[in-house]
DNA sequence: AGTGAGAACGGACTATAGTCCGGTTCATGG
DNA sequence: CCATGAACCGGACTATAGTCCGTTCTCACT
């Protein structure tokens, strides 16, 4: 018995638990498209899956980990330029130009999935910074701004300006251009910081 | 919005309406302060008041109208501050030490009603953004960002890393002095970036 | 193939935010 | 003091997220 328990590897999946599992996310990208991530309801995801509620909320926890798993393809292919990726995105660049690089990176996914990033964020409470994407971009861009006094905090604070639910606030008020640009402004002046900002009261 | 309706509108309110009203309140103050806003329901604070739903509602919009009503006059404190009170608080410092001197007070009004800021922020989806209360602290904020390329943005991006449910977050990892030191130094090179940066790509 | 252990299924069930509307109470003018 | 309309009251009602548990299905091992 200990030594079936070693197994690293997940145990495999079974077949109707895969099926059902591209059931369910098929049957949500279709109507999150059509309708919009707010209108869908997690009982109309179910039956266009064919699927029942407990199925759905056993494989995906809660609506926000639904639209995580929906966004986990696109986050992989982000995370994948930037770990391999050629610079200044990836590996090569300066660290300062490295981090302009993932801000506009990163602008460019949550643009194109403003509704599914904000749900997988603000559904629950504190899921954003609980989900292993979040990590990820935090534990990136920490070791980017690493002159900093405090590399952790100014992360969390770049990432701050990036949350859905932030965007999807000022974005009507400010527009897409000045958002980029502020967003570039803000990331190269904190990593920037420590040369010229000399004076503590 | 719901600053509007807070204050106590010209047309005279009736005398059982301001009775119920401070009955409300009354009972949602020491529910809270006993078992944590999250855990407590709208049923019990009715309940608790020995009011119905109905009015619950009607005269608070919802759970996070009930929050910033609760912290509407700690709010206006320090509003009157800013406007009024001695500097760097007040009108009088130089911009970027009034910016700091801001966020600092700020963070002492957030950390001693984080649950109930934090509940007034996320109950309704992009709530804090509507309130009177986050539009203030933005106009202020820009107002002393004035020298930046964009100071609405840039106010926008400082209070982003106000925000509750951010500060709520990171706390356990950061702890309050690394917060507050960061958040110094994020306003100060905010403010001082302009001079400093010299770096298009 | 047969079989048993356990993972997966699904729909009834609970909890809670927020809505609705008929009944009641207050303030004003006669 | 009484009539009257407007504003307010309150609890039943709806909608939806999320839970529970008896039943069904898969798969590895005889």
């Amino acid at each position: 018995m200990p030594l079936e328990l070693l197994r690293t590897p997940p145990p495999k999946e079974r077949s109707d638990a895969a099926r059902n599992r591209a059931a369910v996310l098929d049957a949500a990208a279709r109507l999150f498209a059509e309708r919009g991530v707010e209108a869908v309801t997690m009982d109309q995801v179910a039956t266009a899956a064919g699927v029942g509620k407990g199925t759905l909320f056993r494989r995906f926890g809660d609506k926000a980990g639904l639209a995580a798993a929906l966004l986990d393809a696109r986050e992989r292919v982000l995370q994948q330029a930037i770990l391999e990726g050629p610079p200044p995105l990836g590996p090569g660049a300066p660290n300062a130009k490295r981090a302009v690089a993932f801000v506009d990176a990163y602008l460019d996914h949550l643009l194109e999935h403003v509704a599914l990033v904000r749900m997988s964020e603000t559904a629950a409470p504190g899921a954003r910074y609980r989900i292993g994407a979040y990590r990820f971009w935090h534990r990136h861009l920490a070791i980017l701004l690493d002159g900093t006094p405090d590399p952790e905090h100014a992360s969390h604070a770049v990432l701050a300006a990036l949350a859905a639910e932030h965007v999807a606030a000022i974005l009507p008020d400010v527009g897409e251009k000045r958002l980029r640009a502020g967003v570039r402004r803000l990331v190269a002046s904190v990593a920037a910081a420590p040369p010229c900002q000399e004076d503590p009261s």
